[in-house]
DNA sequence: ATGCTAGCATACATACGTGTATGTATGTGC
DNA sequence: GCACATACATACACGTATGTATGCTAGCAT
């Protein structure tokens, strides 16, 4: 049972097993990350993977099953962090408008890491494909996208959003555009975070100065843009 | 062109070397460009392309020198349509923001084709290398980028573009964004049109209005040679 | 210490796609 | 009609990337 070492050490003494292991996956999966966001699925040489993560393919493979699994690992850590980062903070805002800002500039944020264009680039890749992965990035694109489609609805109840195109067609433009616009803002630190919010803001059809004028999110508690 | 021998071809006679050659450099070039849309550029298997064209990939190499050639006249040629169809007409427009806006819009109908995503898919596939079909893909985008931020500075020094961050960066996000909406909302016309209008008014920062106000384009000329 | 198992590297089998070489039939100039 | 070029198909050679099988080393329990 209670042996010297459990996982108790962690600096430069001998590593544990579990510790290795850890260790191992998360550099694979930070290197697959990368490197997914770069070149995409099908270009992505496994071999260079394990080489820019320290190992060698034998270690990747002892770790994931295959390309694909390794690739819905990569997907689902990206989403998870997105998810905390992003969707987390944003769903505290006080209403739609606010909260849909707060997705664009969290975005814009969170893709200033080299990790941006992960789930983009491997939902334009699968598209109109039958692939697991496919699957996976369609599935978290069309969650993101039900849930702008809620904030459309109860925003254009409220009068804060003003009636236009069919919810789900502004929700996909949204989104699109959001994407599309952060991935070209790469290294536009920091205008990236003004101009998605406008074309966020552009795309519901509300006033853009509503975007300069939000309050900068991710930095302190929560405010509230008048009413 | 005068022997006497018509074998019963289709409504024309026995069709002529250059005839022959350029429609099946035409099928190829379709067939590649839908391709190109659908899988990018490594994606691409050239015997499905010429499958797909009723060919096989003799033809293909013997029209192309590799697959490199093939997609850059793909490019060249999508590129060919998009001045003429979008580019052009937006030049006539009468100040800058009408001629932003009829981009946005001329945009959107272009890609209701389904050779819709060739420049971006296969923008997204080479960032940051160092390859022909990169270079070209990235050489459009430039100049697409640069004419955007003339239009801006013109429009900023006529008021009726509020200032903001640089325009290169605004011109980016707007090319980004534009080109994310009108991809995400394949499928959903009518309303492509205008939320890429929106989208575009957005992150220049104008009154959306505008983009709804902006007059229907691209509809005065011909429409389908249905009879 | 010793056996066992996990972490990882190396070597091999295989599939797939490109490019090229070669073959065949159909137009074209003489 | 003949020589030749052109349009295209078929067959092969080659590189490359995945996945698997095997071997070595280090932790961990007995």
């Amino acid at each position: 049972m209670s042996s010297g070492k459990v996982s108790t050490l962690s600096a430069h003494e001998r590593p544990t097993q579990a510790e290795r292991r850890a260790r191992s996956r998360g550099a694979l999966l930070e290197s697959a990350a990368r490197g997914l966001s770069r070149y995409g699925y099908s270009n992505l040489v496994l071999e260079e993977v394990a080489r820019e993560a320290g190992y060698t393919r034998g270690a990747l493979y002892h770790q994931f099953k295959d390309k694909d699994d390794l690739a819905l690992a990569v997907i689902e850590w990206v989403n998870e962090n997105w998810m905390r980062e992003v969707g987390e903070p944003a769903a505290r805002q006080p209403n739609p408008v606010a909260e849909l800002l707060a997705l664009a500039r969290g975005h814009a944020v969170f893709c200033r890491r080299d990790i941006a264009r992960v789930v983009m680039a491997l939902r334009l890749e699968f598209a109109g494909q039958d692939h697991p992965v496919g699957r996976e990035t369609e599935r978290i694109w069309e969650a993101g996208v039900k849930r702008c489609v809620r904030l459309i609805n109860t925003g254009r109840k409220a009068g804060t959003i003003p009636p236009g195109p069919p919810p789900r067609a502004v929700a996909v433009a949204l989104f699109g555009a959001l994407e599309g616009a952060v991935i070209a803002l790469t290294g536009h630190t920091p205008h990236d975070e003004l101009l998605a919010a406008r074309a966020v803001a552009g795309v519901l059809g509300i006033d853009s100065h509503r975007a300069a004028e939000t309050p900068r999110l991710y930095r302190s508690g929560r405010s509230e843009p008048g009413g």
